[in-house]
DNA sequence: CGGCCGTTTGAGCCACATCAACCGGGGTGG
DNA sequence: CCACCCCGGTTGATGTGGCTCAAACGGCCG
């Protein structure tokens, strides 16, 4: 696979012409591995579509510079998964263009360490395709996942100003990560103050979310707990999501239970009983929520604590 | 007591002289109503230093304003509560100056619900005396408290951001909160960027707080995760405590038991435990650690965690 | 075909919950 | 000043959700 292959110092349609390569030896694949090339070949032209974006947007900034972000013009990444990370952060177009120019993108693979537990933290990382996760291991070699990450989040909005990482990032499945080193980091922060904004917005995000599962350990009985990540994780995935629609959620049960602070036997019970009342269906990565509002009203989930943009009613 | 006579319309002398009244009654009583009473002799005191550091500064700025924040000049509280809580914001004598004029004080009694749930959440509070506590009631009727707030403490500054409350935030003890309400906040937000900083930085420690309670519910026992919020009040409360040292936690078991998760019966059998192996003690609202080195290893207390200025090892 | 990883199933056990009663101090009301 | 009462803490008995250990299963890949 990606393995060894060094993608930093490829050309576009270098990298173009690898993802052709996956999605052609995908055909004849099946089941996981087929996932896999695909998934592969996502990151590689995400990857093409990034050093396109950063040569093609190096110059001609002041002029194209609306004040709102355009919808048309140079920027093609508009639906990729950047785009998405971008419309999140909610830059104008000049803020972008700067946190990208000064990001080094790199892929990671299945349980490759981003970033280790007590180390310096002297970079900003982004998630841009794939997922993972941040743990933390303790003497008894328990292991608890602290926050799942989906394309689009920031991986350590709160420890890069901290400056240490209390917990391992790493990789769920093949993922590509975005990276601004500490000293490009400080003079986009001393320079763009809407940069500042949404890394703390992001920083208070990420706390929702754990205050969330916080109160479902803390609470919870194993069930409600259970449906509750599933919740959120199908909201967070596809916000818009109707009942019977599937969502790619790379998660083992093992997983699960890490999470959820459950052995894995008992996550696999509770996740039998939780089919058998057809409200959620979960295996081998492929998530099904049968009936949302009952799902939802089920595990008290709200997904209010998840929006970005705050609803202006009442 | 403070019960409905109104803080805000007094005269700095009227208001140090109500503390002396307090702390003359305090003199004669006991237990528990005495810490009450003084208690209170010091938020009073300390809202009166406010007044008067509020009316000097108002004026002498320019002049006064150094690069760095003077240890001398004419700010009278270096030492009180309020100049603990602007140290750790670590702000210019300027920034300062504009925050605190923003904001608002007001007392609250045991119980007294600063932010509703649910509700729009239209001010930045901060704890300037007392304590406070951040809870979410299930529908079973099930109670978490996700944080506990001791002077200095931002009450929610990540909420703020987000714009609505996701937990009840209510007092602990008789508390003073200062407040500065959205419209004010939002123009401090947009000139003073240190201030911004100041609040993401906060947003982010509170974030680490709550992960670390996370960790011990999804995986720690009882008794290893009572000991480490132990640790952590002990710590928040007086860094440097030597082995012995007491210290006020205005807690009962219960509010222990809905902190960690456990039932009060527990949580006072482990407690009991605890106290059997000279490590810890607490019993109302005293709290002693015996052995800090064997309660720090034994609960996996690391205080790494709670450092708000980055120690530059390694 | 064989091995591996993720899942499934069953049996027994333990940490912690629940229920219920009692204690003890200190503040309040008579 | 005494009696009561309320609240926080303490104790015991009993129940159970979820854990552990152990083994089998099934798909996928080599």
């Amino acid at each position: 696979m990606l393995h060894g292959l060094s993608i930093n110092n490829r050309k576009p349609e270098e990298l173009r012409a690898l993802a052709r390569d996956r999605r052609e030896l995908a055909i004849s694949k099946t089941g996981r591995l087929k996932a896999l090339l695909l998934n592969e070949a996502k990151l590689l032209e995400f990857h093409a579509d990034l050093r396109i974006w950063m040569v093609s947007s190096a110059r001609p900034l002041s002029e194209s510079a609306l004040p709102s972000r355009p919808e048309t013009g140079l920027v093609p990444l508009r639906h990729s998964t950047l785009g998405r990370l971008m419309s999140r952060m909610a830059l104008s177009a000049e803020d972008e263009q700067a946190l990208i120019s000064a990001a080094r993108a790199r892929t990671f693979e299945r349980d490759d360490v981003v970033l280790a537990e007590g180390g310096r933290c002297d970079a900003l990382h982004m998630l841009c395709g794939g997922a993972a996760r941040a743990s933390r291991t303790l003497e008894g070699g328990n292991l608890q996942i602290v926050s799942v990450f989906l394309p689009g989040d920031a991986l350590n909005p709160g420890d890069v100003l901290l400056g240490r990482s209390p917990t391992t990032i790493s990789a769920l499945t093949s993922s590509l990560v975005l990276s601004i080193p500490a000293d490009e980091l400080r003079s986009l922060l001393t320079h763009r103050p809407s940069i500042v904004r949404a890394l703390w917005r992001e920083t208070a995000l990420l706390a929702s979310i754990q205050r969330e599962r916080l109160i479902g350990l803390g609470r919870k009985a194993a069930e409600a707990r259970l449906a509750h990540v599933l919740c959120e994780f199908a909201y967070r995935l596809q916000k818009d999501a109707r009942d019977g629609d599937a969502v790619e959620l790379p998660l083992t049960q093992v997983e699960l239970a890490d999470l959820l602070g459950l052995s894995p036997v008992h996550v696999n019970r509770v996740l039998q009983h939780l089919r058998g009342r057809r409200l959620v269906e979960f295996s081998r990565g492929r998530l099904v929520i049968w009936k949302k509002n009952d799902l939802y009203a089920f595990a008290e989930f709200d997904p209010q604590y998840l929006q970005t943009e705050l609803a202006d009613d009442s």
